[in-house]
DNA sequence: ATCTAATTGAGACTAAATCTCAATTACGCC
DNA sequence: GGCGTAATTGAGATTTAGTCTCAATTAGAT
């Protein structure tokens, strides 16, 4: 079992929750991912092992476990949530290629440190922030320059 | 009439689209903000200017408006998009209090500098970006610390 | 084994945004 | 100024991610 799970268990039982099989199913697959993912993504994957798993358990857990810290959820502005976990990663933020909507982590200190001096300046705390970058990928843009060429 | 009213009308002229009143009002009340809104926000102040104005057509007008560049729309995560004018401003972030809801704008042009060159180092061309810094204001800081202290 | 409060599943509900389509209207043309 | 037609509109249905409700189930303490 991963430590993220048993930090789960763990805060299940300190909080007087109470660990169903259906918790255990949804944390194991959501905190073992690699990637980002849906709820919909999840609650197939859910279903697959427990036929019965139903969406709001899904999204109850989701709660759950990103209060916790456990995974992070991420928003790319096509309406829904991704997930992704969190815990023994490091913070990264993430470049979006508007053609084939794929997604690469990335993570510069001196970006991080800038919002902290941009923050200070302006009397704010910092608790959180989310960098995105938008834009065309090596392989989208090689393809649209062939495409220009015919 | 702004210079981005002016925009919005060659624009539609040369589509070959139609000057309604309904767009001419909306596109107004929109273009001459200067803070963001939402679009119900543009439902109801255009609805005092013509009470029959639709939400969809309000919708379809914020299409056109940022389609053209004159709206920026801006996700801060709470379900709906806000839009504020992006004509003759300079771009900026956001820096979002999460007790009091205020957003404050900023600029940095070493962050920006190291965006590109994060880009360029992934071989992406950057299109556009979004950098978002969640925290607690100056305000909502000094109240914290006053009810602690009782 | 029993008890009880937490949890679940099913499906109703919410809210922003989009879609549909018949009725209306802007605008080029005469 | 009036005509024709294709773009546009309004009303309301629809979509979709996510939340809520509540009766039935179940984990876990005793």
């Amino acid at each position: 079992m991963s430590s993220s799970q048993e930090k789960f268990n763990a805060f299940i039982r300190e909080k007087g929750l109470r660990l169903t099989s259906q918790r255990t199913v949804i944390a194991r697959l959501a905190l073992n991912r690699e990637t980002h993912f849906t709820a919909d993504d999840l609650l197939a994957w859910s279903r697959e092992k427990d036929k019965g798993i139903s969406r709001a358990t899904v999204y109850r857990t989701l709660s759950l476990l990103t209060d916790l810290g456990l995974l992070e959820s991420l928003d790319f502005g096509d309406g829904r949530l991704c997930y992704e976990p969190a815990e023994g990663r490091n913070h990264h933020d993430h470049i979006v290629c508007l053609h084939c909507g794929s997604i690469t982590e990335f993570h510069c200190n001196e970006i991080e440190e800038l919002q902290c001096d941009v923050a200070d300046r302006l009397g704010f705390r910092v608790d959180h922030h989310s960098l995105r970058i938008y834009g065309t990928c090596k392989d989208c843009s090689e393809r649209t320059e062939c495409n220009e060429q015919r």
